[in-house]
DNA sequence: CGGCGGCTTGAAGGACGTCAAGATTAGTGG
DNA sequence: CCACTAATCTTGACGTCCTTCAAGCCGCCG
């Protein structure tokens, strides 16, 4: 049996310069739309492109920012992932969800004008920073920017009730590799192999479940021929037939 | 013992001309800052006027909008309760939140451009209505639109992920309580003593708990003197104890 | 090498769901 | 005003899925 760990890893390109690989990145990213050349006069393009930085290397453990920090910038992720979780005052933790490259974080934070959780680098982590402030000024100018913030706000409504319902771990862990799978998909990875850059706990918790169900799940799954599990290495081998599993909380 | 059945019904006055009314509905509702004179100039604040529409009512059962129907306006609460609910393919109902007076829906339609869920009149309910569209427009010229749009829509946004966590029913239900209270108190209702427009099914579905254990909590709150149930109405009798139970909820 | 955190596996216990029956209310029409 | 039914709610008994607890394994790093 040839072994999995060699393969599914996006070795992500240093993008510490951020120049000759700025296009890659963008059409990658929620906010490529509107990043990228699109109808939009060039001036208004390099007033936002004047206004992202990118940020990073994070490494893991790192903090993009904590809970409780003052709100100023919302960031896109380049590379990487971001851990977003809340901990009580008792010490536990909450997972509240894991960020791939091309999506935001911060959205949260607009309202309270603090961010409301805390956001963990799970590995070595690239961001582009978009100062909100100068965001939303740039937005009154520019329709197509306000619209995509308005869309990108309204997209991570109830994102997170998915998973809030009330159902068995298998479908759960369906469901987190799937949308996984989309999401890799997506922006341009492979959808059947990755390698999950959070631990089980993180898995467990983000779910709602013991560590231990967690593996127990991925087990069965594997025993089934379901997928084929190596450490963090995931290879989907019958995605539909997980589809499936997962399509009560997927489809509604 | 006295009877609770006639106090804490908050029977709302007819806003059906909603003209008298106006500024007290607005002074509660999630768009009053904007709607009500503050800073802006007259033909700003008459134009953001012309484009509400007042809708009503709507009747136990009724849908304000339906799963898939075409988004073309966000709602506010003016009277009454509006549930929000998705049906899977099996029938099986998941709802969603409950949205009282002073409070939108059709936030999270933005980014499909249909709205994701239903939405039905749980007693007799009436609406504010703002086409989105003519308000995206008006938020390019009017920043404090613009800005209070960014606020709902990033405060909706992990408002659901507060029950998704891994807590039990006693927990859950003085969460759902104190929450419950907390809103009707913003908007100027009485905090301890107020009635459940929605069936315990519904609550139960919501908070992801059979009928059963809902009862059973109710039931166990009453013997401990933390309420007062009878039939839909409650009273809170010890909020601060609620507040003690939920707070591994509430607080983070 | 040895300690440590992450992961796996097994066995026991508990919290909630399911099933079933009864109680209470609301709604309807005579 | 009063039957009558349907719907909602309550209460009890039992079963189940998942958690908890405990022990052992593996890979990593000092």
């Amino acid at each position: 049996m040839s072994s999995i760990r060699t393969i599914g890893r996006f070795a992500p390109p240093d993008p510490g310069n951020g120049d000759g690989d700025a296009v890659h990145f963008c059409s990658t990213c929620a906010f490529g739309e509107v990043c990228l050349p699109g109808g939009y006069d060039k001036p208004a393009l390099l007033e936002l492109h004047c206004l992202v930085e990118h940020v990073g290397p994070f490494h893991a453990g790192d903090p993009v920012f904590r809970n409780g920090d003052r709100f100023e910038s919302i960031f896109a992720v380049r590379a990487g992932t971001v851990k977003t979780s809340l901990v009580d005052e008792e010490g536990r933790e909450q997972v509240l969800g894991f960020h791939l490259p091309g999506e935001m974080i911060g959205l949260n934070a607009i309202h309270p004008a603090r961010y409301p959780c805390d956001a963990i680098a799970l590995d070595t982590v690239y961001l582009c920073r978009f100062s909100f402030p100068a965001l939303a000024t740039l937005a009154t100018r520019m329709p197509g920017i306000q619209q995509q913030l308005f869309r990108l706000l309204s997209a991570d409504i109830g994102k997170a009730a998915l998973l809030a319902g009330d159902y068995n771990a298998s479908e759960r862990m369906a469901a987190f590799l799937i949308l996984l799978a989309d999401r890799f998909a997506a922006r341009g990875f492979s959808p059947t192999r990755f390698r999950l850059s959070m631990s089980r706990g993180d898995i467990a918790n983000h779910l709602r479940l013991a560590a231990e169900t967690v593996s127990r799940v991925l087990r069965r799954f594997q025993d089934q021929s379901l997928i084929r599990v190596e450490e963090r290495d995931i290879e989907l081998l019958q995605p539909d037939e997980l589809r499936q599993t997962a399509r009560c909380i997927l489809h509604p």
